[in-house]
RNA sequence: GCGAGGGUGGUGGAAUGGCAGACACGCCGGAUUUAGGAUCCGGUGCUUCGGCGUGGGGGUUCAACUCCCCCCCCUCGCACCA
């Protein structure tokens, strides 16, 4: 066949030296995608600059940590930002689309103590490989704003933020309970503790310790935070309602409640004569009948000062502060307290209320003092019955019988009319509470008040790798910010990562000891480094203007790109790093930097890649008889683990095996133990689980078109993908036969001159070419109604459609061979257009041979031809009493009579509606007949 | 416990209240090939061939995967928040 030579002619003056498609040629993405990626990268076709005259979008995934290599995950991310960047391009937008690196952080230093590397040197080398694999992956990066967030180019600048928030009071310095990892040598903010454990080491329980350590203040921007959870339409709904849980915001009544002996404060010697509660049932007043206060409340130890009760009090308060997050909160933590031997008074009633220090009572929440109401709380309920205190009801439950302290075996806790509230008897409980609360702050008692869940975002951490807090400590000046004209402070190399004595920067004497920048004398550097959430909070503004050395970044490109329309990531982010990003972004509103309120018009959280993993179960709860010496299993020496459940005392358990390789396992037993495996559970792909899937295996073997086809393909972006490799080999086979389609025809319409295309007619040919015609416009048509909303699955399923009409196709059968061999082509380039943004390599590939000279990353998105769309005649459906009964061909423009008539008379329906009495007739336009009878 | 999201063939998944199962994987049969993780053609929800089928039960409707009520199960988030 003479089309071989033919395209080889046609290209062989082409510089990069494309061969052509011949007959023979099998679909080879080894040598076409490094071949166009060399091509994208000399031509510089991603690359794009602020552009007024046109529309910009700002097109941004969640950069990654540069752990090593790219996984699965990462791939997932990044195929669906480029599949949306290569269409908003088509769609003539002017998008950035850039990609760096979120460069420091713990593995960094770990690697450094086991391999003996620096983490500067293992975090670049990392980037080098990783940056490679994205390469080969054919994104369409603009690589010119790469940048990673441990070059001191980018962290000054976060620096100089941190001593402009220093100065305003949003960055502070503080000592206070924190939350401590011996994993991970350093403390951790709230967000980063899941269910009392380290959100990087699940088995490692987070111990509490007393430090002072730097803060900023996202409490200030608690309210804003909240209320613009309500103005992100563009956010998916789950994402808003974590983040508002998250902020937990309340509104109740702080009340006073006097001492009956006032004590004075031992720090700052002012006297203490009140004790002030927060309260959201302030309602309740009347039935408060003791105090309780948290282990670390300062009154807690001052108020027992000098009783009997003081020696209880110390050591309970001890023993409590130490205990860990997960005790605390387990269901079966026992409500315990200690009297304190002092007494308040109820604010309301005056009777005399024991105050107790309770281990149920959080510092972190309200004022660390709690109102006791045990008639209408179950946690004071559960304490009065322990401690034989006190229940007097206050709120009567309408519609049943009244309460009796005596008779209650639990807390009343929802609305009701009041009783035992003295001149409020009869109000509604709703109603009193709003009553109350303007009287306490009218008597100078209390008042209105607002609470939230959320602390403040604790940046100290105790590690070498990461930006340092530019604070520098003077004997005589005290806490001072690092001048602007000295930043970056420069984390020193060449330190020997240690951590026998706290951070390793301490030992850094030369970097740590330092003048004063205020009065010149004798200073130290402050040795805590920032939490790595910092950096990720402004990247996306750095990647508009990345080289900008006069601030952060350039206003005009800021203003020009930003805000970032549309986001995609993990949702395991959905409170921590968004939360942080939008906080920072408001405080770099707030110093001037930036006129926006919000970083992220649009969010899209796409879900993990999972596949079935294969883990030894072990022998389950054990009996200290089962247990070894060396606490392994005595049954097969596995390990031994703690499970503490709710509401069940703790269990030692075996913990088996662990994870097997699929070719590990034999008749689904383990190996070591021969219990039966657990397998078919579906697991996020990880190495200790030993079901992960490596992307460059894939793209190696099969070609990065076809890992990014199938990542697509397989469900829709925001749910799991179920890992299996027989659905990737679809998605190859796929582009195999769109390749020989191609090549196979490629001789037959290579010719057709690029404007006659539209000129045929080709609704007049012949009834196969009608309907090819019709299935390329109704392609355009799906796949752009699916691009526009993400669902990328069932855009490549219309595109499948229209391959397998196209393939069904013979250019050559019919008469008017001219006008077959166009429309074929026709399809052929539209095929093409529409899957460039899946498979770009593959696009540009057959786009070149079919003589065009122009990279597909700019073409044009195709419009549907409303003529093609538009029907003669449509398929009725024929229903008798709702099932289908028949079909038939029916003109669009038939009326209704017409319909029926046709229903009516049909033969299937007739032999369904013989003999009975028709008693209805419902005839949807253009849809269905339904007759019933 | 509270909150959110889900339950559709052997599998992943499609369906503005209007033909359930698009598209693909797998499987079955056939063709072709020296071979193939190749290609092509046909079939594929179940069925006693009447029908029955979208977790179960009820309801609204001419018509329900879709709307309403009750229940079950799964996943995720939060969890002594006063």
């Amino acid at each position: 066949m003479k089309s071989g030579r033919g395209a080889e002619n046609a290209f062989c003056h082409f510089h990069l030296g494309f061969r052509g498609l011949r007959v023979d040629a099998k679909y080879k993405p080894a040598e076409i995608e490094p071949k166009w990626q060399k091509f994208w990268e000399e031509h510089r076709t991603f690359e794009v600059e602020v552009d007024p005259k046109q529309e910009k979008f700002y097109l941004l995934e969640m950069f990654p940590y540069p752990s090593g290599r790219l996984h699965m995950g990462h791939v997932r991310n990044y195929s669906i930002g480029d599949v949306m960047s290569r269409y908003l391009v088509m769609r003539g937008k002017n998008v950035l689309h850039p990609m760096g690196w979120d460069a420091f952080g713990l593995p960094a230093e770990n690697a450094a103590i086991e391999n003996r590397v620096p983490p500067a040197k293992w975090t670049s080398s990392n980037i080098d490989y990783m940056r490679d694999q994205l390469k080969r992956m054919g994104y369409s990066y603009d690589w010119r704003r790469e940048f990673a967030t441990c070059d001191p180019d980018y962290y000054r600048w976060e620096q100089l933020i941190f001593v402009k928030m220093f100065a305003k009071g949003l960055a502070y310095k503080a000592k206070s309970f924190v939350n401590w990892c011996d994993r991970c040598n350093t403390v951790l903010a709230n967000e980063q503790v899941e269910q009392g454990y380290c959100w990087r080491h699940s088995d490692t329980l987070v111990r509490q310790k007393d430090l002072e350590q730097w803060f900023f203040k996202i409490t200030d921007y608690a309210e804003e935070l909240l209320e613009w959870t309500e103005k992100l339409p563009g956010w998916p709904e789950k994402v808003l309602l974590m983040q508002r849980n998250w902020i937990g915001k309340s509104r109740g009544a702080y009340i006073h409640f006097p001492l009956e002996r006032a004590v004075t404060d031992p720090e700052t010697r002012q006297a203490l004569d009140r004790i002030i509660v927060y309260t959201t049932r302030q309602d309740t007043v009347y039935g408060a009948t003791f105090m309780s206060l948290a282990a670390e409340h300062p009154l807690a130890e001052v108020l027992s000062k000098g009783t009997s009760q003081e020696p209880a009090v110390r050591k309970f308060c001890d023993r409590v502060r130490r205990e860990d997050k997960i005790k605390r909160s387990a269901e079966d933590y026992q409500k315990e307290g200690v009297f304190t031997g002092a007494y308040c008074r109820n604010t309301m009633t005056g009777a005399r209320l024991p105050v107790y220090v309770a281990n149920f009572v959080l510092m972190d929440y309200g004022t660390g003092a709690v109102m006791a109401v045990p008639a209408h709380d179950q946690r004071d309920f559960d304490f009065a019955k322990v401690y034989d205190l006190p229940i007097i009801p206050v709120v009567q439950p309408a519609e049943r019988p009244e309460l009796r302290a005596g008779e209650m075996t639990e807390a009343y806790e929802d609305e009701g009319l009041m009783i035992n509230s003295g001149e409020y008897n009869g109000l509604l409980s709703e109603a009193f509470r709003r009553k109350i609360t303007e009287r306490l702050l009218q008597e100078g008692r209390g008042g209105p008040a607002v609470n939230y869940r959320m602390r403040d975002w604790l940046i100290s951490r105790q590690r070498y790798w990461g930006a340092p807090i530019p604070i520098i400590y003077c004997e005589k000046c005290g806490t001072v910010a690092v001048p602007e004209k000295d930043l970056p402070v420069v984390l020193p190399q060449d330190v020997e990562i240690n951590f026998s004595a706290g951070s390793p920067l301490k030992q850094v004497e030369s970097w740590v000891k330092t003048r004063c920048p205020r009065c010149g004398g004798e200073a130290r550097r402050e040795t805590d480094t920032m939490d790595t959430f910092v950096e990720s909070s402004w990247y996306f503004e750095r990647f508009c203007s990345p080289r900008c050395d006069t601030g952060p970044f350039a206003p005009e490109e800021v203003g020009y790109w930003m805000p970032v329309d549309q986001y995609i990531g993990g949702v395991e982010h959905a409170v921590l790093h968004l939360l942080y990003a939008r906080f920072w972004t408001k405080v770099l509103r707030d110093l001037g930097y930036v006129k926006f309120d919000e970083p992220f018009t649009r969010l899209l959280t796409q879900g993990m890649v999972i596949k079935e993993s294969f883990a030894c179960p072990g022998h389950g709860e054990l009996k200290p008889a089962e247990i070894a010496a060396d606490n392994t299993c005595a049954q097969c020496g596995a390990p031994v683990a703690e499970r503490i459940e709710e509401g069940k005392p703790l269990v030692k358990v075996c913990k088996g095996h662990g994870y097997f390789f699929p070719e590990e396992v034999k008749a689904g037993k383990c190996r070591k133990c021969g219990l039966p495996l657990q397998t078919g559970r579906k697991e996020k792909m990880s190495k200790s689980k030993k079901n992960v899937v490596d992307p460059a295996d894939l793209v190696d073997r099969l070609g990065a078109d076809t890992v990014r086809l199938f990542l697509l393909f397989a469900a829709p972006p925001d749910k799991e993908i179920d890992w299996n490799d027989e659905g990737v080999q679809g998605a190859f086979r796929f582009l195999n036969r769109i390749w020989t389609l191609a090549s196979q025809n490629l001789g037959k319409v290579k010719d057709i001159p690029a404007g006659t295309l539209v000129k045929h007619d080709f609704l007049a040919g012949a009834p196969d070419e009608v309907a090819l015609f019709r299935q390329i416009h109704q392609a355009i048509a799906e796949v752009t109604q699916r691009l526009d909303r993400f669902l990328f699955n069932t855009a490549i399923a219309a595109l499948m459609e229209l391959y397998n009409a196209l393939s069904g196709f013979d250019p050559d059968r019919g008469e008017d061979r001219p006008r077959r061999r166009a429309l074929f082509r026709l399809g052929l380039e539209t095929l093409v257009t529409l899957i460039n943004p899946f498979t770009p390599h593959l696009a540009e590939e057959i786009w070149r041979e079919l003589g065009h000279r122009e990279s597909t990353f700019r073409l044009a998105w195709p419009t549907p031809d409303p003529k093609a769309l538009l029907r003669e005649e449509f398929e009725l459906v024929l229903q008798v009493n709702g099932k289908v009964r028949g079909k038939a061909q029916v003109p669009v423009d038939a009326p209704e009579d017409e319909l029926r008539r046709i229903a009516l008379t049909h033969e299937r329906v007739r032999a369904y509606t013989e003999g009975k009495a028709v008693k209805k007739v419902i005839v949807v336009p253009r849809k269905l007949v339904n007759v019933v009878v």
